[in-house]
DNA sequence: CTTTCGTCCTGACTGC
DNA sequence: TGCAGTCAGGACGAAA
């Protein structure tokens, strides 16, 4: 479940490949959420990789030619980087060969991710990034950015949270989290959020997403693993995936309390501490 | 305009 | 052991 921090995790992951020439890509299925670029191994071969950043949960692999691979992992999306061009494995739907030694894949089992090769000076138009939000880690998201955000927005504060158009890279696990730290009950109407509690979310969101960047990036040292794979590292979460278990720095008895809540949200679950989020 | 809901997909897991 | 059912979730696009 890639968010901004396992995406931005991915993007330093694969900066070594940034100013090596692909020798050899292609792609193995026809489509993932969308269909996939026609011809798409030919026109990365021969290609300069000239930068590697990030935008919302996207990928922008800057090639020269002035145009840029788009990824996105979607759900179950992977990035591996190895020196061995070891066969394909299941879900394995692009690869790369670089003239400085990597061998790269891409595999999403569940194929909701998407790759797009598109006009560098193009980019920001591009349907899929033009609606994108504030992001988080970025000077322009204060208080009031956020107040601006939620005010008239007639929502839960968890699905404005989740909203890409709004602020970006916040999925299901740190909107939870991020919640948890703010003291914000994830049901509350957006714009009933209190000045005071805004600025506390808006905090709770950099320094939930800049932890969890941290911990990637401790993963990264050894950035060709046994196994290669980017962006995925032990999480320590206070509340998401914990329902029923005691609430990190509560005093209550869980056995009164039931520990933390898990509800439906859109049709996504919600976790939280019925004594420190209201 | 805003908001919600259905959809895509496979693997992990549960219960019979 | 097998099989059906459920859940997970990012983001688009349709519907309300």
């Amino acid at each position: 479940m890639p968010e901004l921090p396992e995406v931005e995790t991915v993007c330093r992951g694969l900066r070594p490949l940034v100013g090596a020439r692909i020798t050899a890509a292609a792609a193995h299925r026809a489509d993932l959420r969308a269909p996939l670029p026609r011809n798409l191994g030919k026109r990365l071969t021969g290609r300069a990789i000239t930068g590697i950043t990030r935008r919302a949960k996207y990928i922008l692999v800057a090639l020269d030619g002035g145009e840029t691979l788009l990824l996105h992992l979607g759900m179950s999306g992977r990035m591996t980087l190895s020196h061995d061009n070891a066969p394909l494995q299941k879900h394995d739907h692009i690869s790369l060969a670089t003239d400085n030694g990597f061998f790269v894949r891409f595999n999403d089992p569940r194929r909701f991710g998407y790759c797009d090769l598109v006009a560098t000076d193009k980019l920001s138009n591009h349907k899929l990034l033009r609606g994108l939000g504030i992001e988080p880690l970025s000077k322009d998201f204060t208080p009031d950015a956020l107040a601006a955000i939620l005010k008239n927005r007639n929502t839960s504060i968890k699905a404005a949270l989740l909203d890409q158009k709004h602020v970006v890279g916040i999925g299901n696990i740190y909107a939870c989290e991020a919640l948890f730290r703010a003291g914000i009950n994830p049901s509350r109407p957006a714009h009933k959020i209190t000045r005071a509690e805004i600025a506390a979310l808006a905090a709770a969101i950099r320094d939930v997403l800049r932890a969890a960047i941290k911990a990637g990036g401790s993963t990264l040292r050894d950035y060709v693993q046994a196994d290669g794979e980017l962006g995925y590292f032990q999480h320590n979460f206070a509340v998401y995936g914990r329902a029923g278990l005691p609430c990190p720095g509560c005093t209550c008895d869980v056995t009164k309390t039931g520990g933390i809540k898990r509800i439906a949200q859109n049709g996504r679950s919600s976790f939280y501490c019925a004594t420190k989020q209201k």
